[in-house]
DNA sequence: AATGATACTCGGC
DNA sequence: TTACGGCCGAGTATCATT
């Protein structure tokens, strides 16, 4: 019997700020990632629960966010995000879950999925998922919640159900009433977008997709997306996991202000540069693609990118050819102008496979 | 026309 | 009153090759 469970680190960066400083213990915390544009300027990324009480979330104007704590009756910290504290911390808590199971797939920097198909009941699993949770607390000072279930959609949407500190176990012949009288966008991977979709012709819960003809949502939304929205609404997902790789490699900023001038644009490449093949070293990998981000002054994100003749190292080499995509970008539009820029690899090898297509 | 590779956008966290 | 990051992977469109 495959049984899966997702774990997931609650509030995950606010949690590691408060582990750090017990002082925040019953504060609001907002974690802020800071556009270096003036005061306060930035989004807010997490928000602690007694935060998010409030109203504060995450993807709101950091100043909007101070409006709200400025009216409340609890003393609200705004800090800003230290993602190589939290990336210690993450990899700490994934060696713990990883202590006595065999399988694991590291999904996010705070979530992971564990393979307990070697326990004999649901029960027994979620046993186990109670010990690996009170190790997590014991060891690191974190909460987690989470979902156990037949596959991994029903894991993950069942991790949501206690949030936080709590778990949910959701057997296989519980899985329709789980999904039944849902909103399509619960389904793990259906945003506000298809939900849209959904909505005109008609669907707005889970058991309404799960009641429409494949037929008809393939030829809706095409092929692929047609029969992944029929198998979601069904309960049907991956039960088995994998070992994640990185794919890509990126870093991108906000520019101090609109510009397109490429003398403004060209020492902000030189610097994400320089970062992003520090990072892909450290990997031990060679990058076979370049991409350029663009995100225009009206919030349009735009990408173009390249592959290389070979994989490569070359420092240089990423540096001039994200230059060269961002000034042919600026050419072919010369109504835009630029308000964050980024440098984005991907497409890697290893040494062994690098050298290999030296020949 | 079929297949696979590459380019680009979308959406989750 | 407004206010707005930095990543990642997946899906889709488009291109190249046969």
């Amino acid at each position: 019997m495959v049984i899966i469970a997702h774990v997931d680190l609650d509030s995950f960066f606010a949690s590691c700020e408060r582990v750090r400083d017990p002082e925040l213990m019953d504060k609001g915390i907002v974690i802020c990632m800071y556009s270096g544009r003036g005061d306060d300027a930035g989004a807010v990324s997490t928000a602690g629960y007694n935060a998010r009480d409030l109203g504060i979330g995450a993807a709101m104007p950091i100043k909007q966010a101070k409006h709200i704590a400025a009216d409340a009756d609890i003393d609200v910290a705004f800090l800003p995000a230290d993602k190589a504290y939290y990336k210690d911390v993450s990899a700490r808590v994934m060696q713990i879950i990883a202590e006595d199971i065999t399988e694991v797939e590291v999904a996010s920097v705070d979530e992971a999925y564990v393979d307990l198909s070697d326990c004999e009941t649901f029960d027994a699993a979620a046993e186990q998922v109670e010990r690996i949770r009170g190790r997590i607390r014991e060891d690191e000072g974190l909460t987690a919640s989470a979902g156990i279930g037949p596959n991994k959609l029903i894991a993950k949407m069942a991790s949501d159900e206690n949030k936080p500190d709590g778990q949910t176990v959701v057997r296989p012949e519980s899985v329709e009433q789980f999904l039944a009288d849902r909103p399509v966008d619960d389904l793990y991977g259906v945003g506000a977008k298809t939900a849209d979709q959904l909505d005109d012709i008609g669907i707005t819960t889970i058991d309404e997709l799960a009641a429409t003809p494949v037929q008809h949502l393939v030829s809706v939304f095409g092929d692929t997306r047609g029969v992944a929205l029929h198998d979601k609404a069904h309960g049907r997902g991956a039960e088995t996991l994998e070992q994640r790789e990185k794919k890509q490699l990126s870093r991108i900023t906000t520019l101090p202000q609109d510009t397109r001038s490429m003398s403004d644009i060209r020492p902000v490449i030189r610097d994400l540069a320089a970062d992003v093949l520090r990072r892909v070293t450290s990997h031990g990998v060679h990058f076979g693609s370049v991409s350029a981000i663009v995100i225009t002054a009206d919030r349009e994100t735009r990408t173009r990118s390249t592959t290389l003749p070979a994989p490569t190292q070359s420092e240089e080499t990423l540096y001039q050819t994200a230059e060269r995509l961002v000034t042919a970008f600026l050419e072919e539009h010369p109504d835009l102008a630029v308000r964050r820029v980024g440098v984005r690899t991907g497409a890697f090898t290893d040494e062994k496979q690098a050298r290999l297509g030296e020949f």
